[in-house]
DNA sequence: TTTAGCATTCTGTAGCCGAGAGTGCTAACT
DNA sequence: AGTTAGCACTCTCGGCTACAGAATGCTAAA
C-alpha cells in the first residue's frame, strides 16, 4: 500500500482497534493482543502485515524495533473522523452536569462550573472562556466617585453581565450622575457597539461648543468606561492536576502546567481554533503548532452561544490519548445546555 | 544535652548553617561540608558531636544511618524565630512588585496580581484571598429584571467592590426600582452589616400591614440580594507549576495540585492561620495539621488591610525548604503596599 | 575539649543476565 | 492471492551483584 492512499475496510478496522486499545491501555499495541481482540479471528501474522502497511502510510509509529505500534497524529485525526457522534452520555455524567449547572443564570458562573465539570468528566483539563461580546445590549451604567482622581464605572448589560472598572479621572459626582443619566436615557437597549459609535459621533460633532456634559462624557469615554464590556474575557482552567498522572516527563509536565497558567495563551488558543461560525464540536489534534509545550495534546471544544451570539467557549485539553467519544459528547451536550439555560433569562 | 533544653551559641550557629545549607542544596548536610563552610574552622568530628546533640534535642532528622542530617520541623521553627527580619528586598524583586502593582486601585485586581508576583518571587505558590468584609460601606444598589423569575442584583460598596448575583424572583421592574430607591436613599453610607440588621428590624416591625414596598424588600432580602457582600471571597492561586520541580513523589504532587484547586480549602487555610488582629507576617510550619496532603509545607502570609479593615490575605505556600527570609520580606512589603496604595482611593 | 583514625552502614550507579514481548521474513498452506 | 506457522532477531525491563562514595559513631590520642 502506498503512503497517502485511502484505506480499506480491514485496515480501517484494525486502525480503529489500535487507537482504541492504545487509548485504553496507554501501551504500544502488539499484533497478538489485536488478534485476540479481533472478532474475525485473524492471526497475528496477518495483522502484522496490515500493521506494516498502516505504518508505511504514516498512521502508526513504533517506539523501538521490537515494541508494538502507537497511533500517529494522523491516526487520531482519521479515528475522530470515523466517529459517528451518536454516542450518548452516561447517565452518571449527565447527572453530574445537570446537578452542577442547574439553576445557573449567568455566563460567568456557567463557565466557571463548566470548566470544573468538564475536568471531572474527562479526567483532564477543563477550560472555558467567558466573553462579553460587543453585541450585548446595554441595560444600565453607573458612575461613582471613589476619591481623588478615581471613578468607579459599572456597566450592566441586559444579559446580566456586570463589568466594573476603576478609572483615573477627576470629576465631581454631580457630573458623573449627569453623564450616567444621559447614557441611560439615550442608550438603554442599544448594543454596546452601536452605543459607542453613536456616542463617538456625537462627541465629534458637538466638540466645538464647550459643554460640561459632553466634556464629562468624553473623559469617561476616553478612559474606557464604556469599553469595559467587549474584550473582557474571563478564563477558567480546572483540573490541571489530572495531567500529573499522564505525563511522565517532569520537565514537560512543568511546562504544561506553566502554559495553563498563562491565561492569555489559553484565550488565544481557543480563539484560534474554535470557529465562531461553526456550531459543532471541534477536535484539534496536535496543539504543538500553537503551543510548543503541548506536543501530543489535543483540544476538544465548542463555542458557547445563546441564539446567534457567541458568549464564550468551552473545551477540554488533554493528551492525544483521551476518550474522544465521551469528551465530544459531553462538550456538545454542555454547549447545547448553555444555549438552553441562558436563553430563558433574556 | 537534654531534649528541649535551650541551645548554646555554637549549637545555634551550626543549626542555622545546616538549615541554610539544606535550603540551598536540598540534600542532607554532612559534617564535612559544614566543617569546610564554617569560618571557625572546626573539624568534622567536633561538628559531628554537636550534630548528635542537636539530633537528640529533636532538631535534626536522619534519613538513614549513613546520610547527613536534615532539619526537623522544630529546626525550621527555631530558624525562623532567629531571623532578624531586617533583610531588604532585592532591587530586582522590588521593581517587579512595583511594576506589577503600580496603578492598581481595587482589591480584586490587587490580589490577582499579587498572587502572580508572589509566585514569581518565591518560585512557589502565590495565594491570595480578597474578602468583601461586612464593614464595607454601602454605596449603591441596583436591581434589574432579567426575564421570567429572574432578577439581577448589583451591590456597589464605597471601596469600589462590585458584587452581582442573579436571584429567582418574580417582581416587576417598577417594584424593583422602588426597592432600590428606598435602600439607596435610606442606607447609603451604612455598613453592609448595619444596613442588614436595621432592614431586618424594620421588616419585622412593619410586617403586619401589607405594604408593596415592604413585600418586595422582604423578598429581595430573603433571596440574599444584599448578603452578596460579606462572604464573597475570591481566591487566586498562581504558580502551582513551581511545585513540580520540588516534589519527587508523583502521587503526592498530584494530591498537592488537587488541594490547591479546591478554593474552599485555601480560604479556610488562610482564615485559620492568619490572625486578623495581628499585622505581622506569620510563618506556619507544618501545614499537614490542616491539610494532610501538605505534609512538609509551610505558609508565609499576612492579612491585607486598609487602615484597620481587613480586605483579604496574601501568602506563599511552599515546601519547608523555602527561602524564608526573602519570602517574608516580600509578603510584608506587599502587605504594606496594599494599605498604602488602596488607602488613597477611599 | 577537640581531633584523628577507623570500622561500619547505607545509597546510588553501573553492569550483567534472562525473561518476555514483538517484529519481519520465509516458506508452507488453502 | 491471501493467510498462517515458524523462527531468528531485537529491544525493554526487572532483578541481582559489585563497588565506589559519603557519613556516621566510637575510641583513643593530642
Amino acid at each position: 500500500m502506498q503512503a497517502g492512499q485511502p484505506i480499506g475496510d480491514r485496515q480501517r478496522e484494525i486502525l480503529t482497534a489500535i487507537v482504541e486499545t492504545f487509548i485504553a491501555t496507554g501501551e504500544p499495541v502488539g499484533s497478538r493482543t489485536l488478534s485476540r481482540a479481533s472478532r474475525e479471528g485473524l492471526s497475528p501474522a496477518t495483522i502484522r502485515n496490515v500493521m506494516a502497511d498502516l505504518a508505511d502510510a504514516g498512521f502508526l509509529d513504533q517506539p523501538h524495533t521490537s515494541a508494538g505500534r502507537v497511533p500517529s497524529t494522523e491516526a487520531y485525526r482519521y479515528y475522530v473522523e470515523q466517529l459517528t457522534g451518536k454516542a450518548r452520555l452516561s447517565q452518571e455524567d449527565e447527572n453530574m452536569i445537570q446537578d452542577s449547572l442547574h439553576g445557573v443564570s449567568d455566563v460567568q458562573e456557567f463557565m466557571e462550573r463548566t470548566s470544573h465539570v468538564l475536568s471531572l468528566i474527562s479526567h483532564n483539563v477543563g477550560v472555558t472562556v467567558a466573553i462579553g461580546g460587543p453585541k450585548n445590549a446595554l441595560e444600565h451604567v453607573y458612575f461613582s466617585r471613589l476619591g481623588d482622581q478615581k471613578v468607579l464605572a459599572v456597566v450592566v448589560t441586559r444579559s446580566g453581565l456586570v463589568r466594573d472598572r476603576v478609572l483615573r479621572l477627576d470629576l465631581a459626582q454631580a457630573d458623573l450622575d449627569m453623564a450616567a443619566r444621559f447614557i441611560n436615557e439615550n442608550f438603554r437597549g442599544w448594543t454596546m457597539e452601536a452605543m459607542r459609535t453613536e456616542l463617538e459621533r456625537r462627541l465629534q460633532q458637538e466638540r466645538s461648543e464647550y459643554d460640561r456634559l459632553m466634556s464629562s462624557l468624553e473623559q469617561l469615554y476616553r478612559q474606557g468606561a464604556l469599553a469595559a464590556d467587549d474584550s473582557a474575557q474571563t478564563v477558567f482552567v480546572e483540573g490541571a492536576s489530572n495531567l500529573v498522572a499522564g505525563e511522565q516527563d517532569r520537565q514537560r509536565l512543568q511546562e504544561l502546567l506553566k502554559t495553563l497558567e498563562e491565561k492569555k495563551k489559553i484565550v488565544d488558543l481557543l480563539g484560534a481554533y474554535l470557529d465562531v461560525k461553526q456550531e459543532a464540536v471541534r477536535v484539534v489534534i496536535g496543539l504543538d503548532q500553537a503551543l510548543p509545550s503541548m506536543r501530543n495534546f489535543v483540544l476538544i471544544g465548542a463555542p458557547a452561544r445563546v441564539g446567534n451570539e457567541v458568549r464564550g467557549s468551552l473545551a477540554v485539553i488533554g493528551p492525544t490519548r483521551i476518550d474522544y467519544q465521551n469528551t465530544m459528547t459531553a462538550v456538545s451536550y454542555i454547549a447545547r445546555l448553555f444555549d438552553k439555560i441562558l436563553n430563558e433569562s433574556e
